[in-house]
RNA sequence: GGGUCGGUGCCCGAGUGGUUAAUGGGGGCGGACUGUAAAUCCGCUGGCUCUGCCUACGUUGGUUCAAAUCCAACCCGGCCCA
């Protein structure tokens, strides 16, 4: 709409899928290019607020474009509030799912929620850091059972009379639910309206969110209205896909990368991203000139591969990384970084199955012999073709590189 | 609460007394091809230091030489009625 006066800085408006109000220009209320002028001109920050569900303990590439916007955000001056929804998430979100979620303990949610902060780097400098945990001002983490855990009874009452059945059964996910017949949880209406209080009780003026985020942000900005005060703007960025290329990043679909992966796996898999993805990944997760990048897709996956691992590991180890990425898939070793594989809990003499399932690189056993007789399993290179294969002791496998396809290697370690 | 239908392996979904670890599809993994891609083709897809043994069809009991398949109770869900 207003592609007029102020416009929005590049490093908010790259990989937008969505902003809402968009209206006037020159309104505060209905153009963010209007609050950030407002903003800057009184010298106040804006509030930014991501909600994260500690639900799972792994952040994962596709979590991490939304961290890499907040992080934006910081870096411009404005406030991070990262609210932990350990209040929420033992409710489920419900947004996406096709089932009524498990509800989490107590227990489970606060384990998580410090499993994140750190992968959020919390104990990090913000150069490698994903958030800016150090200068001050910049990064607020709430807990939303601040507010929500001692609401009372009026108080939900009230909540739930700001929305309506219509309105709940017209989302997308819980109308597909109800077509075919899946139960809705009462409780689960609860969560779009639990999630929009908490633009409420911190004062938020952006939330971000990923674009499936739609109707709980706005449904914040709705109930900020509701209680007379300033309403907030939804940034929405894209679902990221996950390798696959076709369905989103998600853990559940074995198609992720995680944030702590160690150099070559994070490379290697990023390195074989669907065709589809890679301007969705070069786009979302690194800062590279979209217009100096080679055509060759080829290339580009190694560009874009290379820079995501760097943004994590730094530069040195990402080429480090790519170099052994070509050594290994070219059949050698040499001296590259593969993750190790302790021995130290393998009972010798022990057969070729039995210590590819004791040393982790395959499911089970049964999965092993599969494995082998699929021609599916080398040893420094050499292809094992007897699952009864014996290994006498731990020294004659040391230090040799276990391979399972094309892209898991293990170092055998002693210890 | 009443009626009715249903709960099968990661998911969907066949199977309604006996070579059934259980048809088929999806997904996943592996192999060939390739750009370590996509598409395509092929193989595998419960566990166990495995030429055998163990565990599986909501739960628990029962009938039978033999059950995912029959019976009972219970648990959970959909729909209709209240």
């Amino acid at each position: 709409m207003s592609e007029s006066t102020p416009s929005l800085p590049q490093w908010l408006a790259r990989g937008m899928a969505d902003l809402f109000p968009d209206g006037s220009a020159d309104d505060a209320d209905q153009a963010l290019a209007a609050r950030l002028a407002e903003a800057e001109r009184v010298g106040r920050p804006l509030r930014v607020k991501l909600g994260i569900d500690p639900t799972g303990s792994d952040i994962h590439l596709g979590h991490s474009i939304l961290f890499r916007k907040l992080r934006a955000f910081q870096d411009a001056g404005h406030t991070a509030v990262l609210i932990i929804g350990d209040f929420t998430a033992r409710i489920g979100d419900p947004t996406g799912k096709s089932a009524t979620r498990v509800q989490l303990t107590k227990d489970d949610v606060a384990a998580n929620a410090s499993t994140y902060l750190r992968q959020l780097g919390q104990d990090q400098p913000k150069q490698t850091a994903l958030l800016d945990f150090e200068t001050p001002g910049r990064l607020e983490v709430r807990y939303n059972s601040e507010w929500l855990e001692g609401m009372d009874l009026p108080a939900v009452i009230g909540l739930l009379g700001t929305g309506t059945v219509g309105q709940m059964l017209a989302k997308d996910d819980f109308s597909k639910r109800y077509a075919s017949g899946t139960p809705i949880a009462l409780h689960e209406f609860l969560y779009p309206l639990l999630q929009g209080y908490d633009s409420v009780a911190v004062n938020a003026d952006v939330e971000l969110g990923g674009t499936d985020q739609k109707f709980n942000v706005a449904m914040g900005r709705d109930l900020q209205r509701h209680f007379g005060t300033a309403t907030q703007f939804g940034l929405l960025l894209p679902i990221l896909v996950g390798l696959d290329g076709v369905q989103k990043m998600s853990k559940s679909l074995g198609n992720t990368v995680g944030l702590e992966d160690d150099p070559l796996s994070m490379y290697s898999k990023l390195e074989k991203v669907g065709d589809g993805a890679i301007n969705d990944y070069l786009t979302l997760l690194t800062d590279l000139d979209l217009k100096s990048l080679p055509d060759n897709p080829r290339d580009k996956q190694k560009a874009m591969a290379l820079a995501v691992t760097a943004s994590r590991h730094g530069m040195a180890a990402a080429q480090k990384a790519q170099a052994d990425a070509a050594t290994l898939v070219g059949g050698g070793d040499a001296g590259a970084d593969v993750p190790e594989a302790s021995l130290a809990t393998v009972n010798f003499p022990a057969k070729a199955f039995y210590l590819l399932s004791a040393v982790g690189v395959c499911a089970s056993s049964s999965d092993a012999r599969r494995q082998i007789k699929g021609g599916a399993v080398r040893l420094d290179g050499e292809k094992i073709t007897d699952a009864n294969q014996e290994f006498a002791c731990a020294a004659d496998l040391a230090g040799k590189v276990i391979q399972l396809g094309k892209k898991t290697f293990r170092r055998l370690t002693t210890s």
